[in-house]
DNA sequence: TGTATACTCTACTAACATAATAGAGATTAT
DNA sequence: ATAATCTCTATTATGTTAGTAGAGTATACA
């Protein structure tokens, strides 16, 4: 697993979006202020994750971007996944993967199973609601502290 | 972490040295062949582990490579990070990382920094010894298979 | 001392990915 | 009407990947 600018952005967004979840668009200007994104990137980004299903947008004066779906609906690794790619460490590790002579007899295959696996169990089981739920906490939490 | 096909190599390459270990040098042309990796790109790849301290080379008639280390003494993730680089699927998991402006409150870092952990504890904790061993079990298995 | 066999080193390249930037167009509330 | 907003395609600079090419150096041994 790779995180790339773009993916970072976008997992960025799709939490800002979490946070603001029922209380109607935020415009893409708004989120690149937010999360210090260049905005012509996250336009691009955005067409992205309403193509995949993640976001829906609203044009015109009261504009913006919303979640498509509730927040404890999106998990970490959906996201990750669809801007990012696998997950997994190398291409081997997929079930339909032909292009190595002996696979089944591997050794390092099925370490890489078990990276993959451990990175799994952590990126599935992650919603954007828990994530929007450490936000709050860290914030107030910071924020008590100054 | 993402493994390349020159990692993929380096990894095959130093698990064929192991399985050789203690018994004089073996040539690239052999290592090329077992692995099914191409020769002249297997050549900057062993120049890069000499460069790294894992093999080194005898020149001449009877030369080839060996392992500058016993296999035991030679972990999976040490390889990994000289030839792939850094572990983390992200760079700001690292505590040097200066270039994200709130990095102390971030969500996001806390769940990358997890999966590398994840990932540390599998490629720390696996010598080139334990995979010359898997190899020789999966191998006698397939055998007796057959 | 010649020569075959091996490793050494630098340069080059095609293809692709990343991280943007540019600019014209379409929609909608007021 | 028009200002504010999203939409879409094209382009670009930079870097990475996975090699290929070719000339050079060292060593065992007959």
């Amino acid at each position: 697993m790779h995180i790339t600018y773009k993916g970072d952005y976008a997992l960025k967004t799709i939490l800002a979006l979490s946070l603001h979840y029922g209380s109607g668009p935020t415009t893409i200007h708004d989120l690149a202020r937010r999360a210090d994104i260049p905005i012509k990137f996250l336009e691009q980004i955005l067409l992205d994750l309403k193509r995949g299903g993640f976001v829906e947008s609203r044009r015109g004066k009261v504009g913006g971007y919303l979640l498509s779906r509730p927040p404890q609906r999106i998990k970490l690794g959906e996201v990750v996944r669809f801007i990012d790619g696998e997950v997994e460490p190398i291409a081997c590790v997929d079930n339909k993967y032909k292009g190595c002579k002996d696979i089944s007899k591997c050794v390092f295959r099925n370490i890489w199973q078990d990276v993959a696996r451990a990175t799994f169990k952590i990126v599935d089981n992650i919603t954007f609601e828990d994530l929007a739920k450490k936000e709050k906490k860290l914030h107030t939490a910071l924020t008590y502290q100054i």
